[in-house]
DNA sequence: TTGATTGCAAAGCATTTGCATGCTA
DNA sequence: TAGCATGCAAATGCTTTGCAATCAA
């Protein structure tokens, strides 16, 4: 049994829940992945193991896995709540490709203290916060530009005018 | 006409689009506001002056508003798309009360600076981005500890566990 | 005149809820 | 056994789309 096993289960029982099949393995599979996964993405990897489990149960469960602390709501703007792993995986923030969606998830010491030194100026107490950076990733800018140079087209391809999903 | 009419039809025209009656009106009282106002809100403001107005428009006008760089989408996490002023109304974030609602716009080029250098170490370039802080505002945080003092509790008040609304 | 615009109703999505059945503790 | 959990279908809330009628250019 992971920690994480250990954890959730401690959870279920504090909170006077029961232990099933179909929560274990959704929360096994979660454990499984390191993406940033929808509701619908997680429904359609645990459905491969079981396919009686039901969409209503994955959505249940990730939020049952958000209140014991093992999962995280993210959102990057597409619509759809995604989760994250929270147990033992520190806060960080989220570079999102608009491109090819991928996301680069960052830490910095010195923007949370620049961030409590703003939100002092304001008398604010911060519980939690979001930065999400939208732009284009390593790969895509380099493809962006030998797509150009082989293009040889007198203007840059054009971009998103504005990127989509600021959410 | 205000700037930001003539901003309006010259998008208006570029497009060949059409200048239309609720069109203007919706302008008119999105300019009067400097909340942020989701189309629900616009539209029941708007319906004051103009009852035969339809929803649909609003959030047709919202989007067209949005592309001629009026209005800008902002977005709190409680589903719902709000929008601000995007014209002469530079770059700013947001603090969010989770208690009473209420918003605070701020900037800091310091913090923009440290964004800007994170991105480069990722090679990232970043198109735009949000930072939401939320947590609780002056206000909230002063009637709090008032109320604390005066129901003598021996432990303070329990607030949010998570601050809802994370998205 | 012609194609864009409007408003209604219907459709779409992601997510939630009601409820009868099934299963843990 | 009691009450939580499950899965289906239906409902929800916000937003978008189809379409016939209307209107600006």
């Amino acid at each position: 049994m992971t920690e994480e096993q250990e954890v959730f289960h401690q959870h279920i029982q504090r909170a006077g829940l029961k232990r099933t099949a179909q929560r274990d393995l959704i929360l096994e599979v979660f454990l499984r992945t390191e993406e940033h996964l929808s509701s619908e993405d997680l429904y359609r990897l645990v459905q491969r193991e079981d396919p009686a489990i039901g969409q209503t149960t994955v959505y249940r469960t990730l939020k049952l896995l958000t209140d014991a602390g093992l999962a995280r709501e993210v959102r990057f703007g597409d619509g759809r709540t995604r989760y994250e792993h929270n147990y033992k995986h520190p806060h960080h923030d989220h570079m999102i490709c608009t491109e090819c969606g991928k996301t680069i998830e960052f830490f910095s010491a010195d923007l949370e203290k620049l961030q409590d030194k703003i939100a002092a100026r304001h008398k604010f107490e911060i519980t939690n916060h979001t930065l999400r950076m939208f732009g284009y990733c390593a790969d895509c800018r380099s493809k962006d530009a030998r797509r150009d140079r082989e293009s040889s087209a007198a203007e840059p391809r054009v971009r998103f005018a504005s990127a989509p999903g600021t959410s």
